[in-house]
DNA sequence: TAATAATCCTACTAATCCCATAGGATTATA
DNA sequence: TATAATCCTATGGGATTAGTAGGATTATTA
C-alpha cells in the first residue's frame, strides 16, 4: 500500500501542475488547499525538490514549482521517489535491486518469475500514464 | 514490498505442495529445510490453518497438510492473507476497501482510476496463477 | 500408562518505519 | 529592516515487523 508521504507527493504535484506556469506555489498555499501538514508536506517537497522534479524559489513571493512538463513525468517515477520500489520482492527490482539471500538460481525460481510478471504489468500501466494524464479534469 | 512473513508463507505452501499428499509435515521439517525462524514459521502456518489453506495433525508423526489441490489455490488468494491488500490503495481494494477521508467523489479522482487500472493488471497475473504453477519443477 | 513428539495459544521484545512536529538558519522581496 | 518564504537537522510517539518464550493440549507408541 502506499504511504500517506507518497499520496501527499501526488496530490501536491497534481496541484502544482494544475497552478499557472513558473509562478511559484508555497507550501503553506498547498497544505491549506489539499489539508496536508504543513511540516510534513515540506519534507516531501524537499525530497521532489531535491530529486529534480521541482524548484524552488526562496524568500517571499517564493514556493515550488514544476521542473518539467507533466506530460514528460511518468507517474512510475514519482512512486519510485516517495516509496521506493514498485517490484514486490527485492530480487526482481529494477531500480532498487538486492539479492534474495535464500535463492541460490533466480532463473529457475518460480517465486522470482511469477514477482516479474506482476512488475511488468504494474510498469505497463505506471510508465505510460504521466502526471498529466491525472492532473488535468 | 512483501513481507517475510508473506515470502515465509509462500515457501512453506510450496514445500508441502512438493510433498507426498496427505501425509503432514512437522514445522521443523520446513523450518530447517527452508531455513526459517521455527517459531515465525509456527505463528505464519496456524495463520494458513486458520484461514483453510491447511489442515493440521497434531501428535507424533504429525504436522501441517494441504486441505485442497495446489491448482485449486491462486496466488492472490495466498498473498491477500499473508500480505492482506493487493491494491495500492484502500480505495480500490477489492477485499479490503475503505473509503478515503479525503476524497469526495471516488468516480472522478484520477489517482484512484489510475490504481484501479494498476490493480487489475496485478490481479489478472495473481488470479490466474495457482501455488502448482510456482511449486512444481 | 508413561514418555514423547507434535501442534496450539498467548504474551512479550527489539528494531524499524511512518507520520508528524520543532525550531532555528538562510535567502529574497518590498 | 521587516517579512515571507524555503532549508535543514533533530526528535518523538505510535504502528508494524520479525522473532522469542513458555507452557497447554493432543496423539502416538513403547
Amino acid at each position: 500500500m502506499l504511504s500517506k508521504k507518497t499520496k501527499y507527493g501526488i496530490k501536491a504535484l497534481i496541484y502544482l501542475a494544475n497552478s499557472p506556469e513558473n509562478e511559484p506555489v508555497s507550501i503553506l498555499d498547498i497544505s491549506t488547499s489539499e489539508d496536508i501538514s504543513r511540516k510534513f508536506l515540506e519534507s516531501i517537497l524537499l525530497l521532489l525538490r531535491k530529486t529534480g522534479f521541482l524548484s524552488a524559489k526562496k524568500g517571499k513571493g517564493g514556493g515550488y514549482y514544476l521542473r518539467k512538463n507533466p506530460q514528460e513525468i511518468p507517474m512510475a517515477a514519482i512512486i519510485r521517489i516517495l516509496e521506493g520500489p514498485i517490484a514486490l520482492l527485492p530480487c526482481v527490482s529494477l531500480n532498487f535491486y538486492e539479492k534474495c539471500a535464500d535463492c541460490s538460481n533466480e532463473k529457475e525460481c518460480k517465486i522470482h518469475n511469477l514477482m516479474i510478471e506482476v512488475r511488468d504489468s504494474a510498469l505497463k500501466v505506471l510508465e505510460n500514464r504521466t502526471l498529466a494524464d491525472i492532473a488535468y479534469k
